[in-house]
RNA sequence: GCGCCUGUAGCUCAGCUGGAUAGAGCAGCGGACUUCUAAUCCGCAGGCCGGGUGUUCGAAUCACCCCAGGCGCACCA
């Protein structure tokens, strides 16, 4: 409907510059809104406004000018009225409303779809958290994000991967293997050393004992030991960490070896590569990539003293990998601790000649958990934490999405469990399922008394007067820009707060008004109409991979 | 010291990229179920939008400078 309105604009200025009633300038860029005051008109624009200062007019002048000019010819606007310092506020005819209803209805699940992607092949890579230990809360709020951006990246026409890169080479998988021999010693040695950066976590003792029940480890020396703890133990960790994402409604479709880079040469064949670009250079023993002739504060290492290749040269195979594979936009997802390397990758593609656009990053601020009133400290090298499984387990995987989708992934995140825990009121996630439940509700009582829908609404529609009634419609109108926005700004959490207000401004109906009742046909509209919130709050619970469900 | 993020009601957070009177949930107080689900609704109260300067018709939003908190600044992984 802004779109309409745009055109409309469009073709009254154009009417303008040509009659002479405004001076020819070049367009200005200017907004149509909804305002939030239902007064100031369904829809607003600046435009008068912004226009202004290239006039040499007052903006209510130039607002005056516009509305008598008006290009209207489908009779789309009920009234153009000033507002303000120079804002022009429209009301729309009422049966655009109604045809928006119907569009909803008609289209049901694909209402909100568009096809801006062109199907363009984009990966969103996320999670990729170490097979060491089980995934923590931080986790759960990246596995959340990304896999909700990728349902609506799907939404909206793209071709859309997800992607988890495992780091399973290096010291850490190492010492995983350490810590897993070590504490399997001490099943019969207790005094056996563990290792002073060793994993504490209670499951490498359980890894210990149920590895050493299928294998026989007392024939291998400690190495060969080692090596085949790190790789059961890591398998392991693998298969954990998928199982706990499955429950969570999140699947990849690639999980990406770190190990592959190596096995297959293509970290030879990057670091050549920049050697051809220029880029590397030899100083005390080491290779180093001249990052900071692309924006980098210094150049970084790549090969250490001692030959081994450093994670910032894994990191930049493994990118210009994905660039290989034909991805035309690439979305990670990093907690907020590896920012530092973010200009520093950037820079090692740049050199590539990779746009510096085509990788976004997504940083993930800290996840703080709270209980009782007072803050879980967590750590995983004392072992103390909370995993995403015993959350999910806790509270359920709705509620942890909710929570975890409903705040901007730029802010710090407080999670209190108290609350989420309470399948009440209180817990925030209720209150949009709620609303689909309800709905659902009236349709079962609508079939006991026999009302149904008929097949071709128009008719029935005019019964639907109320300034709510309108509001409801207007609000689910919002649905398809929103998402629009969300895909530009990647801001996921304004879906929560959308339908928050839908479900919230249909509590507030069904509340007030009856939507059964003795009239047949207003009762008919108002399932019509109810039906029209069902599907915008359904489609809207499923692009965040929550359930809608029909009873509560 | 440098970089990124954050600072909005008692608490947790929105605020649609510069618009009209700054919003919601929780907590507090007071109300609404014989009626489609009270997991809901209605009302009251609660604010120097961290502080300052600037940009302009107009600033919570943009720029600069402070203050406070978080996270980074490795030939660690």
């Amino acid at each position: 409907m802004k779109q309409k309105i745009a055109k409309i604009l469009n073709n009254t200025l154009n009417l303008c510059f040509r009659e002479g009633y405004l001076r020819k300038v070049p367009l200005p860029e200017f907004v149509i809104e909804v305002p939030n005051n239902p007064d100031h008109g369904h829809f607003a624009t600046n435009l008068a406004m912004t226009l202004a200062g290239k006039q040499k007019n007052s903006p209510r002048n130039i607002a005056e000018i516009i509305i008598r000019h008006l290009i209207d010819n489908d009779h789309f606007i009920l009234k153009a009225e000033i507002g303000g310092a120079g804002f022009i506020n429209f009301f729309v005819t009422i049966e655009q409303w109604y045809d928006l209803l119907s569009h909803v209805i008609t289209l049901k699940d694909d209402y909100g779809h568009n096809s801006l992607g062109k199907k363009e092949k984009i990966m969103i890579e996320f999670v990729s958290a170490n097979p060491t230990g089980p995934l923590h809360l931080g986790h759960g709020r990246g596995a959340a994000l990304g896999d909700t951006l990728c349902r609506i990246f799907d939404f909206c026409g793209y071709d859309v991967r997800r992607e988890f890169y495992i780091n399973d080479t290096g010291q850490q998988v190492k010492i995983l293997g350490e810590s897993i021999y070590s504490r399997w010693r001490q099943l019969s040695d207790p005094s056996y050393p563990f290792p002073s950066d060793g994993y504490q976590g209670d499951y490498i003792q359980e890894l210990a004992t149920e590895i050493a029940q299928k294998t026989t480890l007392e024939s291998l020396d400690v190495h060969d030991a080692i090596d085949l703890l790190t790789k059961m133990g890591k398998d392991k960790m693998l298969e954990e960490i998928k199982e706990d994402l499955a429950n969570f409604r999140v699947n990849f479709d690639f999980w990406y070896n770190e190990s592959d880079l190596y096995s297959s040469g293509k970290i030879e064949n990057t670091i050549k590569l920049i050697e051809k670009r220029g880029m590397l250079f030899e100083k005390d023993g080491a290779l180093w990539v001249k990052t900071s002739s692309f924006g980098d504060d210094k150049d970084r290492v790549i090969r250490k003293k001692d030959g081994n290749l450093t994670y910032f040269a894994t990191d930049i195979s493994y990118h210009l990998d994905k660039w290989e594979r034909g991805f035309k936009r690439v979305i990670n997802i990093w907690g907020a601790d590896h920012h530092g390397y973010i200009t520093r990758v950037k820079a090692a593609l740049m050199a590539e000649g990779i746009p510096k656009d085509w990788l976004d990053v997504l940083l993930i601020q800290l996840v703080k958990l709270w209980e009782a009133g007072a803050e879980v400290k967590m750590s995983k090298r004392s072992g103390r934490y909370v995993t995403l499984k015993e959350l999910v387990d806790d509270v359920g995987v709705d509620a942890v999405r909710f929570v975890f989708l409903s705040k901007d992934h730029t802010s710090p995140l407080d999670f209190d469990i108290d609350l989420v825990k309470r399948k009440d009121s209180e817990n925030p996630v209720y209150y949009v399922q709620y609303a689909h439940a309800r709905i659902c509700s009236v349709f079962r009582k609508a079939a006991i008394e026999n009302i149904s829908l008929p097949e071709n609404p128009a008719p029935i529609y005019e019964k639907l007067v109320l300034d709510e009634e309108i509001a409801l419609i207007r609000k689910m109108a919002e649905f398809p820009s929103l998402i629009e926005e969300i895909v530009s700004e990647l801001a996921p959490h304004r879906l929560t707060y959308y339908l928050a207000e839908l479900a919230g401004n249909f509590h507030r109906y069904y509340n007030k008004h009856r939507i059964i009742g003795k009239d047949k046909k207003l009762s008919q509209a108002r399932l019509f109409l109810s039906l029209g919130v069902k599907i915008v709050i359904k489609n809207g619970l499923s692009l965040l991979g929550l359930s809608a469900p029909e009873k509560m």
